[in-house]
RNA sequence: GGGCAGCUAGCUCAGUUGGUUAGAGCGCCACGUUCACACCGUGGAGGUCACAGGUUCGAGUCCUGUGCUGCCCACCA
């Protein structure tokens, strides 16, 4: 037959693996036509990568898990698909673009223009999806790559604007001023979910605000604090708590119930709070009453620098345990303040322009950076002495995520939609259990979040985008309105507060430009890039319209994804999928670990600890990769690899430590050869051979491979051209293969059926690890160094050679099966070969009247019958296996030469002789031993090295050979081991009331313990005796 | 401040509803390459299951508390 190499190679297998299943189409999947009944369905979107970048190994793993899911479910018979696509990811890529030609030419999008931005990002998205879905398919993802989507094609944008107008319509998107997290540098707002916190070394300025016009017993002035002293520019009141002593009585309660409930180690601190308030109302308490007083009758304050008299106002914002118990209010640049500007109805007035400098209202300081004109707020307020006192202090400063520069909270226009109605059938679904989300800890966060019904920001001040389909018109009537409009039901209008309306269109453009000669101008805002991917499982299906796909696909299956997005994304799907088609849009979600290094932290390219797939795919296989990352899988949250930096020369491996991880070059230690990193940038770096982020992890799935290759290669060896074609296809064909057959071949039979269960079972519930664990522990233990060891003596024997070929054939095709959704290269591979040299072969579980399917892809989920079931052969397997080991154990130990075959016995009751005597040929080979005898009295050599096992007593003859200090040695140790156990089995008996009030099941097991155990204590005694005298005998 | 996890072998992790002597991979030690595979085989060493209490006949597993680590949310004039 066809000579296979020594070693599998993944390269090779991968291209031809492509190529094959791209010709046939198998990721394919097509609709049920309407009205043909419901058959299975199965169906996964992907969650879709940004087309920021390349692909990392998070998103390796996240595709890993939905391909395993959806090769499993094809194989089983559903009809499924697997919708790839990429988002693309607004505010992201833009920045990204925006930085290279900003970088590269200089060049800011305002000198470019939107349009040619535009056309510049898409271009970048060609290159980087184009990337990405390459990286996919090396992966071995079996999407339906005919059906393709990106988050902004023509077909998700119409979508999106569908949905927003039925949104409008229902009166749930609103116009609102609100504060938002203005990006300087992008000059855009950006959501909390994108900004981070950082701390760093700022002060704390106390500043002195003098009263306007004090009366007879009134203080003179006001001291506030702040941390950002050049908002008080943007001042309009400051504020004082309207009832301060309740306040403070309020504080006093609070404290002394938490001191209460409090450590002893925490209650000094608590009680230094409590003196802080008392000092508080002796000192503060009276001014503070006075101020309040103030409040009420509308007295001002005059801003310092500014000499602008603002409000006193009562509010309870302002807290008299803290400070001065006065603070200032900036309603346009702090979020609380705002609210304070609301409810007092104060100014608001906005002193930043969009590039972070200040404007016209900051009257002599316009025009400076917020930087600068914080250094010069202090020093004018220092030379006007109204600085108070300056302290040092921590100060968590907020940044964009996006460009990592400093947030200014900014007041701006903005678009809202209301998640008041929306939110609530988005929780009832998980509540419910109709959307069941695993593993089930993480639905309180899903429904804690969704329960603040928080109104969710829409617009976004960027180019790259779903532009929001509204138009503003002014100076016209609603009967304008109705005239222009009348007969077009995609479009709608609410009036805009003042003259105007806003005007809402699920259409690309507006018919009309203008009305009564004013005109349409469409807002120039996008929309946040999660409302195109909130809409992605029915967009994608073809929604608004009625297709099949949505008819069959809608709503999918499963979501898989990681727990950071489950609120951004995963409730988003919810809330959109429930109002635009009324049904969920997934019914189960899969939640996996993210992926940290070496250190716990999450592995990301600014950081450099990332491992890129690309090269674990180019180095050890698609299927190592998805192997290990499989095995990760686990239901905790997160998972370390540890990851090293490979020498290119010498493959030495350099561990990745927060010191060199962000070097550009490094040089091996060990052969002194100089390469470069991920994070090479000049010409010299560069020229140097890159050296390869790696984890051993991914060591573990080639070796797997290689290991099923091998055990290939073992079994069709013994096919031979001879063979005639029934010969080679129809072997397992004949009856019930098992009935009368040998131990071995039940044995195998009944765990090939219990490892289907269990990777059947696995699937179901997403343990993802646990499939992997047991199909490398069955395929390595169990398949190739039991039984096919087992085959070698079979396989000579003309006898019993067709049968041995037949089983052989069953197993490792049931195991190519079962470990195909994990790992289809080498499965497939595999099964192309085998299909070569016994492509007629059947497993019980095909259909007998069509030929197996040219891929693995498509052939059936193993599916072994229950009768296969014999528990009673898999513990007498067991025990032959744990004969073989102890002889083992006893050869290693006194240094028997491997292949040098030495005498044997086998004491056994005679039910178990009459087990073991088929075994006898097996156990010869596999423990290299001359059985005497396995029989009830059988008696060892004299000085034969014994064990005890399962009941049994084995004697290795070792004569001249053995090692009597080494066997003494061995016997006492086992000795006191089973002493131990002896001693602790007798104490838990004679305890009366384990006896009497355990389960009479597990008393008696414990019963049968012991009385092994004290067999063995007997046993080992009289072998140590036996070795002593012979030592003393020796001596003398 | 509120919430959610995690802490098991040198490292990365399993350990179902409490029930024999707590496991795997990698790493380590010893031995071994004609006979599928050195990307291998056989054997071995290595654990006070973070700590302290409690419940129970029995706790890695359940409860309470403590410590450390990570994440999410909120807030910090």
């Amino acid at each position: 037959m066809t000579e296979l190499a020594k070693h599998y190679d993944h390269r090779a297998a991968q291209a031809r693996c492509r190529a094959l299943w791209d010709s046939l189409r198998a990721w394919h999947a097509e609709p049920l036509p309407p009205g043909s009944g419901d058959g299975r369905i199965f169906s996964i979107v992907i969650p879709p990568p940004n087309v920021t970048g390349a692909l990392h190994v998070g998103h390796a793993l996240n595709n890993t898990l939905q391909d395993i899911l959806v090769r499993a479910r094809r194989m089983q018979g559903y009809r499924t698909l697997w919708m790839p696509g990429t988002d693309h990811a607004g505010i992201a890529t833009q920045a990204v673009v925006e930085r290279r030609i900003l970088e590269e030419e200089k060049k800011s999008r305002h000198d470019l223009g939107r349009e040619a931005l535009v056309a510049r990002i898409w271009a970048w998205k060609e290159q980087y999806e184009e990337r990405i879905l390459e990286q996919l398919r090396d992966l071995g993802a079996s999407c339906d790559w005919d059906r393709l989507r990106f988050t902004l094609d023509d077909q998700c944008a119409g979508a999106v604007r569908e949905a927003f107008l039925r949104l409008f319509k229902r009166g749930l998107v609103r116009r609102g001023k609100r504060l938002v997290n203005w990006d300087t540098f992008l000059q855009t707002a950006v959501s909390d979910d994108e900004v981070f916190h950082e701390e760093t070394k700022g002060h704390f300025w106390h500043i002195r605000y003098d009263v306007i016009d004090p009366k007879p017993g009134e203080p003179a002035s006001v001291t506030v604090a702040t941390t950002r002293p050049e908002t008080l520019l943007g001042d309009t009141a400051v504020a004082v708590h309207p009832d301060p002593a309740a306040a403070l009585d309020a504080a006093d309660r609070d404290l002394r119930e938490k001191r209460a409930a409090a450590s002893s180690k925490d209650q000094p601190t608590i009680d230094a709070a409590i003196d802080d308030l008392a000092g508080r109302r002796r000192d503060l308490l009276p001014l503070l009453k006075t101020l309040a007083a103030m409040a009420k009758d509308g007295r001002q304050v005059r801003l310092p620098l500014l000499a602008r008299p603002i409000h006193l106002v009562a509010d309870e914002w302002a807290k008299p345990e803290m400070g001065s118990g006065c603070v200032k209010i900036t309603p346009a640049h702090d979020p609380n303040d705002y609210d304070v500007g609301l409810r007092q109805s104060l100014p608001m007035l906005n002193i930043l322009n969009p590039d972070g400098t200040l404007n016209a209202a900051a009257g002599p300081y316009a025009g400076l950076t917020m930087k600068k004109a914080r250094e010069k707020v202090v020093a004018d307020l220092e030379a006007a002495g109204q600085l108070v006192q300056v302290e040092d202090r921590l100060i968590d400063l907020a940044h964009s995520d996006r460009s990592k520069t400093p947030i200014e909270p900014y007041l701006a226009d903005q678009w809202f939609i209301r998640m008041g109605e929306l939110a609530q059938p988005a929780i009832d679904a998980v509540m419910s259990g109709r959307i069941r989300i695993v593993p089930e800890r993480y639905a309180k966060g899903y429904v804690d979040w969704l329960s603040e019904k928080r109104d969710w920001p829409v617009s976004r001040q960027l180019w790259w985008g779903h532009r929001i389909p509204i138009w503003h018109v002014s100076g016209v009537t609603e009967a304008d309105l109705v005239a222009a409009f009348t007969g077009h039901d995609t479009i709608s209008w609410q009036p805009d507060g003042s003259d105007g309306f806003f005007v809402c269109s699920s259409d690309e453009t507006l018919p009309v430009e203008g009305i009564a000669n004013k005109d349409l101008v469409r807002d120039s805002d996008v929309l946040d890039t999660w409302f195109s991917s909130a809409l992605w499982p029915h967009s994608t299906l073809g929604w608004p319209a009625a297709t099949p796909e949505l008819a069959c696909f809608y709503p999918t299956s499963t979501l898989v994804t990681s727990r950071d997005i489950l609120t951004l994304w995963v409730a988003r799907m919810v809330i959109m999928g429930l109002f635009d088609t009324g049904e969920i849009p997934f019914r189960e979600v899969s939640i996996h670990p993210k992926i940290l290094d070496r250190y716990g932290e999450t592995m990301s390219k600014s950081k450099g600890n990332g491992v890129d797939p690309v090269d674990v795919v180019e180095a050890l296989g698609a299927d190592a990769l998805r192997f290990a990352l499989a095995g990760m899988a686990t239901e905790t949250q997160d998972v370390r690899m540890p990851v090293d930096f490979q020498c290119p020369s010498c493959g030495h491996l350099i561990e990745q430590t927060t010191q060199n991880r962000t070097k550009p070059r490094l040089d091996c230690p060990k052969c002194g050869t100089a390469f470069r990193t991920q994070w090479a940038k000049t010409e010299v770096d560069l020229a140097l051979p890159r050296g390869p982020a790696v984890s051993e992890k991914f060591e573990a799935g080639r070796n797997f491979s290689n290991k099923l290759w091998n055990a290939t290669r073992f079994v069709l060896m013994h096919f031979d051209e001879a063979d005639s074609a029934t010969a080679r296809g129809g072997l397992l064909a004949a009856g019930d293969p098992f009935a009368a057959a040998p131990m071995e071949d039940r044995w195998l039979a009944s765990r090939l059926a219990s490892v289907a269960r269990a990777a059947s079972s696995a699937i179901d519930e997403y343990r993802y690890a646990e499939l992997a664990r047991v199909l490398y522990g069955f395929a390595w233990d169990e398949y190739c160094s039991a039984y096919l060891e087992l085959c070698k003596s079979r396989l000579a024997d003309p006898a019993h050679r067709d049968r041995a070929r037949s089983m052989l054939l069953l197993g490792l095709d049931t195991i190519l099966r079962l470990l195909h959704p994990i790992m289809p290269f080498v499965t497939e591979e595999i099964w192309q070969q085998l299909g070569a040299v016994a492509g007629n072969r059947r497993m019980p579980w095909d259909d007998p009247d069509s030929p197996l399917p040219e891929s693995i892809m498509t052939a059936r989920w193993p599916e072994p019958p229950e009768a296969w079931l014999d528990t009673k052969t898999e513990r007498q397997f067991g025990t032959f296996l744990a004969v073989v080991a102890a002889i083992r154990e006893i050869r290693s130990r006194q240094n028997v030469p491997p292949r040098q075959k030495v005498p044997a016995a086998i004491r056994a009751p005679s039910d178990m002789a009459d087990l073991l005597e088929p075994m006898r040929q097996a156990i010869e080979s596999m423990a290299v031993v001359e059985l005497a005898t396995i029989r009830p009295d059988a008696v060892g050599a004299p000085g034969a090295a014994t064990a005890s096992v399962a009941g049994c007593e084995v004697f290795v003859d070792l004569a001249d050979l053995v090692d009597v200090d080494a066997e003494i040695a061995r016997l006492e140790k086992d000795y006191a081991k089973t002493e131990g156990f002896v001693k602790a089995k007798k104490a838990k008996l004679a305890n009366e009331t384990f006896t009497s009030r355990a389960p009479e099941a597990v008393v008696a097991a414990e019963r049968v313990q012991l009385v092994e155990l004290e067999d063995r204590l007997a046993k080992g005694q009289e072998s140590l005796a036996a070795f002593r005298a012979r030592k003393a005998q020796a001596a003398s």
